[in-house]
DNA sequence: TAATAACCTCGCAA
DNA sequence: ATTGCGAGGTTAT
């Protein structure tokens, strides 16, 4: 039984360096967090419910886990602790555009997400927007998900491939995929058939990943950046949208047009593998500055 | 090779 | 109320 009435255990884990869950967890690189009425975070991370709590040494988790004695290290793992916070926003504070954006938001920290599920967001994250995203993964975790629980509160689990495949382009339009539902269902059978073996591509040179992501229809630059970024351990990933490439424009001074290729050559250049932080940086921090 | 429309749907102005 | 517009892209032409 899916989320059964297995115990609620709570780990703390330590942090070292900023981290501030609200822009970590619900500002477009997840979509599943949602705040409580405590202002604690309640998200499913694999098969399980879990629920973040700030603390002055670092993180309270809470959850049922399946597998009480990994949790620490799967949340670790999650919130990509091992990054060296302080290490690399003292690098790209050399760049004033960044430093800006880690002035705004310094507790703002990447995250290492279950690839499929990364997949299948940013696809649905075309022409659209965060709240918007939000409602359609809920939707689709609703629809195709196992419900799992912590305590009293009952969540479900992010669609396993085979689901999503299975349920075909026109329930998938149903949902509010719109006409990124064709993409999403032919990225799910490619991944549960194996022809796209997601977690083989940790393993693989940059190029390569670029190749097998993008292979696939409705896949492009933009979004294998973000799966390689929030999902793939490639922090070098510069995902160029329209706001960074306004970064660009209005703040480097980078010709109008330019080639994807030449944005990744030239970020990863003055970035090196910091390039996924600064982009991040600098996209909240343009967003910020143009909300009127 | 480079530019441009078309694409679902929804929330928000006017 | 109703309409028009744009939103963290990608593809086809």
């Amino acid at each position: 039984m899916a989320g059964g009435a297995r115990r609620v255990s709570g780990v703390e884990l330590a942090v070292t360096g900023p981290l501030d869950l609200e822009p970590t967890l619900a500002w477009g690189q997840s979509f599943r967090w949602q705040p409580d009425a405590q202002g604690r975070y309640v998200g499913v991370v694999g098969g399980d419910v879990v629920r973040l709590t700030r603390t002055p040494a670092g993180v309270w988790v809470e959850s049922a886990p399946t597998a009480p004695g990994e949790l620490a290290e799967a949340m670790a793992a999650y919130l990509r602790l091992d990054d060296d916070l302080p290490a690399i926003q003292s690098r790209l504070s050399a760049d004033p555009h960044v430093a800006a954006g880690i002035r705004a938001y310094p507790g703002l920290r990447m995250l290492r997400q279950d690839p499929w599920e990364t997949l299948a967001s940013f696809i649905l994250s075309q022409v659209s927007n965060i709240p918007r995203i939000h409602r359609t993964v809920e939707a689709l975790a609703r629809a195709y998900g196992e419900p799992v629980r912590l305590g009293g509160v009952w969540r479900r689990t992010f669609p396993r491939p085979e689901r999503v495949a299975e349920a075909g382009e026109r329930r998938l339009r149903r949902l509010g995929c719109g006409f990124r539902a064709p993409y999403l269902a032919a990225a799910a059978a490619a991944v549960a058939d194996g022809r796209l073996r997601l977690g083989a591509l940790r393993a693989q040179p940059y190029p390569a990943v670029l190749e097998a992501l993008t292979g696939l229809t409705g896949v492009g630059d933009k979004v294998a950046d973000c799966v390689m970024l929030f999902s793939l351990d490639r922090p070098e990933a510069f995902p160029a949208d329209r706001w960074v490439l306004r970064v660009l424009r209005e703040w480097y001074a980078l010709p109008e047009r330019l080639s994807y290729p030449a944005i990744r050559a030239w970020a990863q250049g003055r970035f090196g593998q910091d390039a996924g932080y600064a982009n991040h940086y600098l996209f909240w921090h343009i967003r910020e500055s143009s909300r009127g």
